[in-house]
DNA sequence: TGTTAGCACTCCCAAGCCCCGAGTGCCAAA
DNA sequence: TTTGGCACTCGGGGCTTGGGAGTGCTAACA
C-alpha cells in the first residue's frame, strides 16, 4: 500500500464522478463527457490534464489511446474507502428485507432464502455460509436402536440444534443398555462444552474399557465433527449466477468458466469468506485483491452474521468489480443484520 | 409420433454412423467423411442421395447449403431407442463408482457426492434430488422444552431419518409435562403411519380440547410436512454446471442465461425430473422433448433411485443434445443404483 | 500558473469486399 | 442403383476502408 500522495479536491471529485459513471454505464468515459457530467466550469482540456495525473498515480488507465479512462482496482479502493458516502438503509427497507427472509424457517432454509434475496435485490450472484458454531454445549443426547449393531445418536446442542449420526457398536447392545447410556451422558454433562465432554469421556474410556464408552464417544465425536470448527470446510449457498451473465465484461468463455468452476469447487470461494469472518462489518475485495485469480474481474462485498455476538457465519455477493457499491454495501450489511436476528433463538 | 416408415439397413446404419460422428466432432458432417467413414463401400454421390431421403423423413437436416448434415431431435430420438447398443457397465467399473461415493455419509451428503461424481464422470451437469418418501412411519417422538414458551419437538421416522422443529405452545409447559406427552405418543403410535397418527389425533383434539394433544399435531404436521409428498417441491443439487460451458453449441449468452436461469430458479427442473419418478429405469429428453424451452438444446438423461424398491429420488445429467449417450446412459443407470445401495439403512 | 483552443495522431470498430473451401443438388452415364 | 462431373451456394477468414471518439502536445490566454 503506497502512501497515497495529496490528490487535489478537484482530482479526487473527477476520479469520483467518473467511477459512479463508468459503474453506471460500463464504458470507458471521455473527458468530453466527463466535462459535461461534473458540476465544476472545466473545459476537457482541462480535464485531461487532470486525468493524466490520475494515471500517474495509477488510478486510472485507458484500455487503448484513443479511448476514455477507466478506475484501476486502486482507484476503486480509494473510490470505496474515501469518496463513496453509503447512507444505510432507512427502516423501511429493512422492514422489507426482513418480511422477505422466510423467517418462519429453520437454518438452511433462512440461509437459502438470504442468498436468494441477496441475488434478487442485487442483481448479482448472493452467496451465505452455512452458520457454524465455534462452540457446541450438549444438552441432551438419545440413543436409538437400529438393525443389526447400529445405533442412531441424537443430540441436541445449543438451545436447539439436532445432530444426528448412525454409528456401530462393536456388540449387539439392548435397548436398556443404550437407554442407561444415555442417562449418564445426560446426567453428568448436560450443559458442557462438547470438546469438554469428549476428553472426559476418553480420560474414562482409558480406565473402564467399555464399549459403550466408546459408543458414546463415537457420538460425541461425530456431532463433534459435523457441528465444530474443527470440520475442515463448511459449506454455502450460492443464488443469482446466472445474473453475472448480463455483464459483458465477465462474458468471455474462459472468464466464466473459471468462476464458475471456482463455484463449483467452493474451497476457494470459502476460504475467501473465511477471512471475513472476523472482520467488523462489510469488508470488499475488490479484482485481484482477493488473491484468487478467477475472482480478478470480480468485486466481493461481505459482512459476517452473527446471534448474541457470536458470529457464525459470512454473507455477501460477488459481481464485477463495476458493481454499484454504494448500493450494495448497505444492503449487505442490512442482510447479515436482519439474517443474525432470523437465527436468533429467542425471537 | 408418427410412424416412422421403413428405413433400409443402411440408411439406418448411416444415420449411425453420422451421429456417432456429430457427436465425436461437433461439426456437420459431409457425405464425403461420411463415405470414408462407414465401412460400406459407396461413392459420395451416393451418401447424398440417402441423406436426402433421411432429411425428408425428418431424420438429419443442414444448417445451410453447404454444410454436412446434422441429426435433427427425431434422428437423435431414432438413434438412441434403436441404433445405440448400450452395454452395461462392467463390474469394476461399478466397483469404482460405488468407492468414489462417500458411503459413510448421511443422505445429504451423499447425494453431493452423487451428482459431483455424475458431473465429473460425464464432464456434464450431474443433478439428484434429496430423497423423499411417500411415507413415513413415526418410530419415536422426543419433545424438548427451550426458552419460554418453545417446544423443541425431535422425531424419528423410518428407520434413522431425524426430524426436528421447534413450536410454540400456548401455555407454559413444564418438562414433565412434555415427557408425558412423549411417553404417550411413543406408546400409542410408534410404528404407524404419520398421516395415521395426525388423523387420529385430530380426533382426539376434537374431544379433549388440550393444548398438549394441540402441540403433538402441530409437531406431526410439520414433520410431515418436512418429510412427506405434501410439501410441495423437494430440492435437488446440482454439480458441474462450469462443463456445460466447454460446448460451443450453448455458449450463446442468451442461451446460457436461460440455462442457469432455470438451474437457480428450480423449479422447471425439478418439475421435469419429477416426471421421471415412476419409470422404470433410465429416460431420455432430446432438445425440445423436455417441453422447457430453456432445454431445447440440451439432452436429460435421468433414472429414478430406490432403496428397498421404493422410489426415492430422480437423478441425471444435463448436457448439449450431442452428448455421449452410450457412454452416459449406463453411467446414470449404474449411478443410481450404487446411490440407491448406499442410502440403504442396512447395509 | 492554471486553463483553454487547436490540431495531429492513434486506435477501435463496423462495413464492405473478396476469395476460398466445403458440401450440396442434379444430371447423365455406367 | 450407383457413380462421376459440374455448377451452385453459403459461411468464414482476411483484407481494406472510413468514421468516430478521444488522446497528447503545444501555444496562447487570463
Amino acid at each position: 500500500m503506497a502512501a497515497i500522495p495529496e490528490l487535489s479536491d478537484r482530482a479526487q471529485h473527477l476520479l469520483k464522478v467518473l467511477t459512479e459513471r463508468y459503474i453506471r454505464e460500463g464504458q470507458p468515459v471521455g473527458s468530453r463527457t466527463l466535462a459535461r457530467d461534473t458540476g465544476l466550469k472545466l473545459s476537457p482540456a482541462t480535464i485531461r490534464n487532470v486525468m493524466a495525473d490520475l494515471e500517474d498515480l495509477g488510478l486510472v488507465e485507458s484500455p487503448h489511446t484513443s479511448a476514455g479512462r477507466v478506475p484501476t482496482v486502486a482507484g476503486y479502493r480509494m473510490f470505496v474507502d474515501s469518496l463513496l458516502t453509503v447512507r444505510p438503509l432507512d427502516l423501511q427497507e429493512v422492514e422489507r428485507l426482513k418480511s422477505s427472509l422466510e423467517v418462519e424457517a429453520e437454518s438452511r432454509e433462512l440461509v437459502e432464502s438470504a442468498s436468494g434475496l441477496l441475488s434478487d435485490i442485487t442483481r448479482l450472484a448472493g452467496v451465505v455460509t452455512l452458520p457454524r458454531r465455534e462452540h457446541a454445549a450438549l444438552q441432551r443426547v438419545e440413543f436409538l436402536p437400529l438393525s443389526g449393531r447400529k445405533v442412531l445418536a441424537i443430540l441436541v446442542v445449543n438451545e436447539q440444534e439436532v445432530q444426528n449420526c448412525i454409528i456401530e457398536t462393536e456388540r449387539l447392545c439392548s435397548p436398556a443398555e443404550l437407554q442407561q447410556a444415555s442417562n449418564y451422558l445426560n446426567e453428568q454433562f448436560a450443559g458442557k462444552e462438547l470438546a469438554t465432554v469428549r476428553a472426559r469421556l476418553v480420560r474414562e474410556l482409558r480406565e473402564t474399557r467399555d464399549h459403550l464408552d466408546r459408543m458414546m464417544g463415537t457420538a460425541l465425536d461425530m456431532a463433534d465433527r459435523v457441528l465444530g470448527s474443527a470440520e475442515e470446510g463448511g459449506d454455502y449457498v450460492l443464488a443469482g449466477q446466472a445474473n453475472l451473465l448480463e455483464f459483458d465484461e465477465l462474458c468471455s468463455v474462459s472468464t466464466l468458466r473459471q468462476l464458475f468452476e471456482a463455484f463449483d469447487e467452493k474451497r476457494h470461494i470459502l476460504k475467501l469468506l473465511d477471512q471475513c469472518v472476523h472482520s467488523e462489518g462489510v469488508q470488499i475485495f475488490i479484482g485481484e485483491e482477493s488473491g484468487y485469480r478467477m475472482l480478478d474481474e470480480c468485486s466481493v462485498v461481505t459482512a459476517p452474521y452473527s446471534v448474541d455476538g457470536e458470529v457464525l457465519g459470512v454473507l455477501g455477493v460477488i459481481g464485477p468489480t463495476r458493481m454499484a457499491y454504494e448500493r450494495v454495501i448497505p444492503i449487505v450489511d442490512a442482510t447479515a443484520r436482519v439474517l443474525g436476528a432470523a437465527l436468533n433463538p429467542r425471537d
